[in-house]
DNA sequence: GTAATAGTGTCTTTGAGACAGTATTCG
DNA sequence: CGAATACTGTCTCAAAGACACTATTAC
């Protein structure tokens, strides 16, 4: 505690998840400047010496997404902290994992070539996608299994969706990030069984082009764990 | 990312638990220097340039309690960064949990005035304890808040006990954390039912003084998730 | 009508909750 | 032997798994 410490940069970096075209999707910028020049990373930056990194992720949300008031949820991950992540200085970054409904495309920031949302699995399973900057790639499994692992025991599904949303809609949330829906008739016992976890409305959504019977149309409920929690397929 | 951005330190704090006289109990240090000199704080110090954050939670773990080999279980718990945490300079802290078997009373180190096991009820719900120096109290009850949840879905209480260890003894480890015994026969069905949570030996355990059956031995099995979870009381 | 989607009901199986009963070891 | 501790068995109940069936809408 005496000793002189050395000067270290805090960095927060974001992983944002939204669901798009029934796949679960993260928002990526390309990089504008070295080191990782050209390559693919997670938002982020550094914070600032008046906030603390919560205040600095929101800041960084807002600005990467371009939303003045983004509309969903945003936790601490973990912090990344090994001493040659970043070849320039000494960087720890505070990882974040943010949850929203599907999101307008985003603008390219002011240090980012472009912006957009890629499928998820195809940055982590298949060789199709890029290279990721930094430890971003490890980052990224963390936060994908962080989701996974909190819709089994929380009703955070409930931030990929809109509201009013309907059930298949929050079931094709758990499809997504799952691989695999649930058993309707058992996703519906479940969530409709879990006080709180949605409210009714008495209104029922649009038709779809193809017909079939409208859904009804539900709300965000009060509750936040699901015990005992829904079982991953 | 291409603004200037200020000088932090980090630092690494650690909640060290384990089960003395049948209560969860937790390391401190009384300060010897300022700020908050004469009070109670969790071991802790800053990260070295050349080491990552759970490297120096590991030297600070070994330094703290004095032990070349500490024997237990280590795991980033999640970062505190408010602005004002630490009145001379901004600091944030990487806040880590480990559990280990009792251990023997730790030495004061050398910025430490004293070093001591305290039973965590006793800061946490009474008005009996000191008051914990910077966030110190909020990180010791997102800590213990760790634990309680990990025992849950994992295996983790094997790591308060030293191997050989019975299962009365493992019981009552949860009894400790959880603040009430789990049923007998329920925990014994849901640990021996449990692929790889334990595995027996055919050795049974010293007698006590008030006599009784000799319990089994067991040791660590490889299993680290319990699932279902057990249920806390 | 058919196709498509939303929603209900029910049988089976798993496993937790509660708690009574048996076994072993001490004095 | 009685007290204390370790261990086993069993009945009940809650809830997940699987899957068949009914309802509503578009064409």
């Amino acid at each position: 505690m005496t000793a002189p410490h050395p000067p270290f940069a805090v960095a927060v970096d974001l992983a944002v998840f939204t669901i798009r075209d029934g796949a679960l999707a993260v928002l990526l910028v390309e990089r504008g400047e070295e080191p990782f020049r050209g390559s693919w990373a997670l938002p982020g930056g550094f914070v600032e010496p008046d906030e603390d990194a919560e205040q600095a992720a929101w800041r960084e949300l807002r600005e990467e997404t371009g939303m003045a008031r983004f509309p969903g949820h945003l936790e601490q991950l973990r912090t990344y902290s090994a001493p040659d992540r970043d070849p320039r200085q000494r960087v720890v970054s505070i990882a974040h994992v943010a949850l929203a409904p599907d999101l307008p495309e985003p603008q390219a920031g002011t240090d980012a070539a472009d912006a957009r949302w890629w499928v998820v699995d195809d940055l982590l399973e298949g060789d199709d996608g890029p290279t990721l900057a930094f430890d971003h790639r490890q980052i990224l499994l963390d936060a994908r299994e962080r989701v996974r692992a909190k819709l089994e025991y929380t009703t955070l599904a409930t931030e990929f969706v809109a509201e009013p949303f309907t059930l298949p809609e929050l079931r094709r949330v758990y499809a997504a990030v799952w691989g695999t829906p649930p058993d309707l008739g058992n996703f519906r016992r479940k969530v409709l069984g879990t006080d709180g976890f949605v409210v009714p409305t008495d209104v029922r959504g649009e038709a779809t082009e193809a017909g079939g019977r409208r859904a009804l149309l539900y709300r965000r409920g009060t509750a936040t764990v699901v015990s005992p929690p829904m079982a991953r397929g």
